[in-house]
DNA sequence: AACACACTTGACCGATCGGTCAGAATAATC
DNA sequence: GATTATTCTGACCGATCGGTCAAGTGTGTT
């Protein structure tokens, strides 16, 4: 009909993929890789299972797909910071782009801790790799802002693992979270106070006078 | 034999539930309890399958009692707090105290994050019932020390979980971490230097004087 | 020796696992 | 309309799942 037969992997293709990613990065963050099972995920797709198996392959192919999707999400965060780079805006940025990725996609960050609590058996190479060589090469910076006089003299892989774990917690730990709370998920309220909160402690804590507080009256821009 | 026969819940059996329990913490925190097989957790034991449900029952029985046992040894955590206790030595107590449970029990831990990660199907009532509670006494003493002038106007909800989730991490993410760090496991160095930052940026960040600098050399005491 | 009782375990059960395959149904091409 | 290519799916496979059971071993009591 409208079908663009030139390009033969069509929107009808791409659509039933995508649904299929999304109900198994369900399934798979709650149960992790060997506890998910294909029929579940076909059932949450509203598909048979060999309907899965036809377009994924198999099982690990999906689960592989399903990480380096939520991998590349990553790629941008603190992508672009120099020495001489203002301390408080940047780590303010990474906990609010954290804060943000993790609210945005919390079955992949969920994801992404299931694989990590099993030992990482599918990401040990990017974990000591790629992601190292981030962390290395941040924390150079880091080092720098310190000797510079900008920010305490701390260890800064601590404050990268420090913003991550702490960010991290609030779509990992959901079920605590609420239960904790007694309500169902955040509030918009709730993860903006967390948000300031995190950026007063850890700006603070690391000696890093803050840009601006957000919860006051702009100065003046 | 040796056998005291008035008591005969004897050695042997305890020390048989505990080479299995043993092995089901490592198995259930690895894969979580739909990933878990009682195969692999008698391989782990050394035992035959049949024998792992003769002494536990069922693979439930077996997940909730340790489930619970991990809970117990969460009981004496930031037990004995008051309005008059010094937040600068309490929560620097919570830090190490947290961080060396982790250390010792990481299979537990990691229990117990694949349970929340799951949704906390077997740990809904104790998350709303008893932990809220014990967050919300220990909230409304901060909020104290807050009033009190003792330290900066925060959240203390969001401080206990930034508290829980910065700690959690290094046994949690062991995986991540040491594929990052290069090394297999923290080092003693690693352990103490984690604990000093933590310290530092949390206490610092709060508006709380240190009680004492650990790197430095002692006052006077 | 006889008995009682806790322990051990191989064999087995129905259900479900990941994955294959043949063929039906549908869509695209001529 | 005929042909080809793609999509779909019920039926099936061997392996493994949690769990049962009966027959066995061992040990202390009488």
């Amino acid at each position: 009909m409208m079908a663009d037969t030139a390009n033969h992997e069509n929107a009808s293709r791409d659509r039933i993929e995508q649904s299929i990613l999304s109900a198994a990065e369900q399934v798979f963050s709650q149960h992790g890789y060997r506890g998910a099972s294909l029929q579940a995920i076909a059932d949450r797709a509203g598909l048979p299972k060999a309907n899965i198996l036809y377009y994924m392959g198999n099982k690990q192919a999906l689960y592989v797909r399903l990480l380096n999707r939520m991998m590349s999400r990553w790629n941008a965060v603190l992508e672009d910071i120099t020495p001489e780079s203002d301390p408080g805006q940047v780590l303010s940025d990474f906990i609010r782009t954290k804060m943000v990725l993790g609210q945005r996609y919390p079955e992949g960050s969920k994801l992404f801790a299931a694989e990590i609590l099993a030992g990482a058996p599918f990401l040990n190479d990017y974990l000591s790799g790629e992601l190292k060589e981030w962390v290395t090469s941040r924390a150079a910076i880091i080092r720098q802002w310190s000797a510079q006089g900008k920010m305490d003299d701390v260890d800064p892989r601590w404050l990268i693992f420090l913003i991550w774990s702490s960010t991290q917690h609030y779509t990992e730990y959901s079920a605590q979270v609420s239960g904790i709370l007694g309500t169902q998920a955040l509030s918009e309220a709730d993860f903006e106070s967390i948000c300031q909160f995190l950026e007063h402690v850890i700006l603070k804590g690391c000696g890093i006078s803050q840009p601006r507080q957000l919860g006051d009256a702009p100065l003046n821009q």
